[in-house]
DNA sequence: CATCCACTGGAAGATATGGCGA
DNA sequence: TCGCCATATCTTCCAGTGGATG
């Protein structure tokens, strides 16, 4: 008997739960499609397009509903001679200024031969080169700028692009914004001027409710998985779990994705609740793991340093006592060790990553000051810990000290 | 009820890295 | 090569915080 034997899938098209599938029609947000569509028609009129700006959470279909309307925006201004409409997309993801989303915007008007570096150039020389690629289009361009919180208070971009028109550095062009972001008081925080440029079509997406979730989950799984493998409480659990938690679609779909992988693997003839909550804590562990992922060297160390006090079961810790442990890490790597506040500062970037958590102790006349202890379980934090390679021997080590495992 | 401790958190500046055009 | 430019990371400096203590 051979070791691997064929076994039938849960899935029938596996692809129609991942990230990046772009379903025919959008569930349960008719309301937003309709507003959404009201501040577009200017487009199709011929005149200069409103800015328009999207708040709601992640997964909520700010993107989707976007990528689905501007679609058919584009083949229904076909049929009109005179308007003459172009597209340009970036996610602002990784891009936290306003040079950089300028850089991106050029990058991706350029032809792959043309490309720029991210640094280097005067601001204005980006901006120069941004206008040239917007006027060589001409005609309508919409600018979507995803996730565009990211980009914090520098805004300058936000001001620019609205009024390039009018400040003459563009000629044949009818430039329109169109923001989306995840974070409902980044607007608060944009600059005054911008603020009544950018805002003049406002579109709001709410958190889906689990009933609009189950709807989503049913047309998905209508195409994904096998009629039979698909135990009944199994939608309705996703649904629940994560209208509870974000009002995500994405995270109602992942869930099921995962359940779906669990339940493969289990020989299982079918998804059940037990896949599903299971899947939970798979996706919680991988979220946490790769934020880890991501820390400089001495994240790495500072987290070490924490989790050596968890091993011993002296957490939460304060600053006083962390700090020497980290040195001697330092020491002990040859490793240039940074001071109290820096450190201080990472101790902020792993708490909100919730790696950490913090509370405020307050001794009075003793001063006050925060404790942090591990929000993951140990053995997920050193399991990242080891992944980064540079400390096998110490995480070994506590690997032996740590209660259990 | 004022004081005071032990940090906290904001800001500005230093340093290093990588890239630009001339 | 040199003088600029942008960014990430860290350092230096310092005013501000807030409840237990005397």
């Amino acid at each position: 008997m051979g070791r691997f034997t064929r076994r039938r899938s849960i899935f029938e098209e596996k692809d129609a739960l991942r990230d990046d599938y772009e379903p025919d029609s959008l569930e349960a947000r008719d309301e937003e499609l309709d507003a959404y569509t009201d501040a577009l028609q200017p487009v199709v009129d011929g005149w200069q397009p409103n800015n328009i700006f999207l708040y709601g959470k992640t997964g909520v279909g700010k993107t989707a509903a976007t990528e689905y309307l501007l679609s058919e925006l584009e083949a229904d201004c076909r049929q009109y001679d005179d308007v003459d409409l172009s597209i340009v997309h970036v996610n602002c993801n990784t891009l936290n200024s306003s040079y950089q989303i300028a850089v991106h915007l050029v990058n991706e008007l350029r032809d792959p031969g043309r490309q720029i570096s991210t640094t280097g150039y005067p601001e204005a020389t980006v901006f120069d080169m941004l206008y040239d690629e917007l006027e060589s289009i001409g005609g309508t361009v919409l600018i979507v700028l995803d996730e565009i919180d990211n980009i914090g208070t520098d805004d300058d971009i936000l001001y620019e692009l609205p009024r390039a028109r009018s400040n003459g550095y563009l000629e044949s062009v009818k430039p329109g914004l169109i923001g989306i972001s995840n974070n409902f008081a980044f607007r608060d925080q944009l600059s005054p001027k911008v603020k009544d440029t950018l805002c003049e079509e406002e579109l709001h997406f709410s958190p889906y409710d689990a009933g609009e979730l189950r709807q989503i989950l049913r047309s998905r799984a209508e195409l994904a998985i096998r009629d039979d493998a698909l135990d009944q409480d199994v939608i309705p659990l996703c649904a629940a779990i994560a209208a509870q938690d974000t009002g995500s679609a994405r995270q109602a779909i992942t869930l099921l994705l995962r359940a779906g992988e669990l339940a493969g693997n289990d020989d299982a003839e079918a998804i059940a609740e037990s896949h599903v909550r299971t899947a939970r804590n798979v996706i919680e562990t991988e979220r946490v793991q790769e934020g880890m992922r991501q820390l400089t060297v001495h994240g790495h160390l500072v987290l070490l340093a924490v989790t050596a006090h968890a091993t011993r079961d002296e957490t939460p810790v304060r600053m006083r006592d962390l700090y020497p442990l980290y040195r001697r890490y330092c020491d002990h790597l040859a490793v240039d060790p940074i001071t109290k506040r820096s450190v201080h500062d990472h101790l902020g970037d792993l708490t909100m990553q919730s790696v950490l958590e913090r509370h405020e102790r307050n001794a009075g006349a003793r001063g006050n000051y925060y404790e942090y202890a591990l929000e993951v379980p140990m053995t997920a934090a050193l399991d990242a810990l080891e992944d980064v390679g540079s400390f096998d021997d110490i995480v070994a080590d506590l690997r032996h000290r740590a209660p259990q495992s």
